[in-house]
DNA sequence: CGATTATATTTGTAATTACAAATAACGTAA
DNA sequence: TTACGTTATTTGTAATTACAAATATAATCG
């Protein structure tokens, strides 16, 4: 649907540079309150699951949380209390790292990769995301979001 | 800068599909995050913000919460803490509906608008957004962005 | 070495958010 | 009118987030 209607705007946008920058936070927003959606039966957030898939990335090895934050999707919570969360649920390890102890290394674990493959699987059979883009609209839009960025 | 430099991404993305899906998040909360940091100095947050614009798209004629929760780019908050701190600061009105006790009449007034003014400036002077996208790449951009979410 | 600056993470605290339950008013039908 | 289901908003409470300050270790330099 054109994102006029699904906002109800009765005024049109000024010019397309505006309602592009509008229509980025609005999809954006979409695509992220439909992965949380998915992820609450897990009981982690968008969060945790963005930071499972960037240590699964470099399983076996770790990743510090300054790492982590570094290429985070989303720059919202403290990494220390995200992952704190993680250990708790016994999905990641935390170790000092040996060579600087002011660093702790993350990485994650057996279990940890087992749930992110139950969570991938269900994000994949309930998303509907890009269905209606061929291929190469795909790798369209990925270009001129990357170029939308500067 | 290409999603995988910025995400430092070590392997490529499995598809076009999935790298969009990533790419809209990560370019939502990128402008997000922007728009936040530049409403700091103005004491409200993106959700604040959103509210104010909707509620100037219908001046003077008033919305009532239910309404506006409808419209939002972002359904994060609760509508009534939300609008709570935007009576405290003065920006909009808040009445009970004469047709329909249980409903509030939501009014941005001489305050909000001149507020929302300063704030649009602003956004405006140091936004770089869709700086590199031609009127036509945008207008591309929007309508692939209205097929991605079907 | 000792002092100083820089870096990595943690902690404290207030604000925000999620979610469910509560409240209040409306619409309708016996 | 009264009872009942519905709708609109508010409130309570726990979890999350923002942001600044604190802690702890490392690196550098006299």
């Amino acid at each position: 649907m054109r994102l006029e209607q699904e906002i109800k705007q009765v005024k049109p946008f000024v010019n397309e540079f505006v309602k592009a920058t509008v229509n980025v936070m609005y999809t954006g927003n979409y695509v992220q309150d439909f992965t949380a959606k998915n992820l609450k039966e897990f009981d982690i957030n968008d969060q945790h699951y963005n930071i499972l898939r960037i240590l699964k990335g470099r399983y076996p090895h770790s990743l510090c949380p300054g790492e982590i934050k570094e290429v985070l999707i989303n720059k919202r919570g403290d990494l220390t209390r995200l992952i704190d969360k993680l250990v708790k649920k016994g999905l990641v390890n935390r170790d000092v790292n040996s060579q600087n102890r002011r660093m702790m290394d993350i990485t994650i674990n057996k279990d940890g990769l087992k749930l992110l493959e139950l969570v991938n699987r269900k994000l994949h059979k309930s998303s509907k995301f890009s269905a209606n883009l061929t291929e190469k609209e795909a790798k369209q839009l990925n270009t001129l979001l990357d170029k939308f960025r500067g």
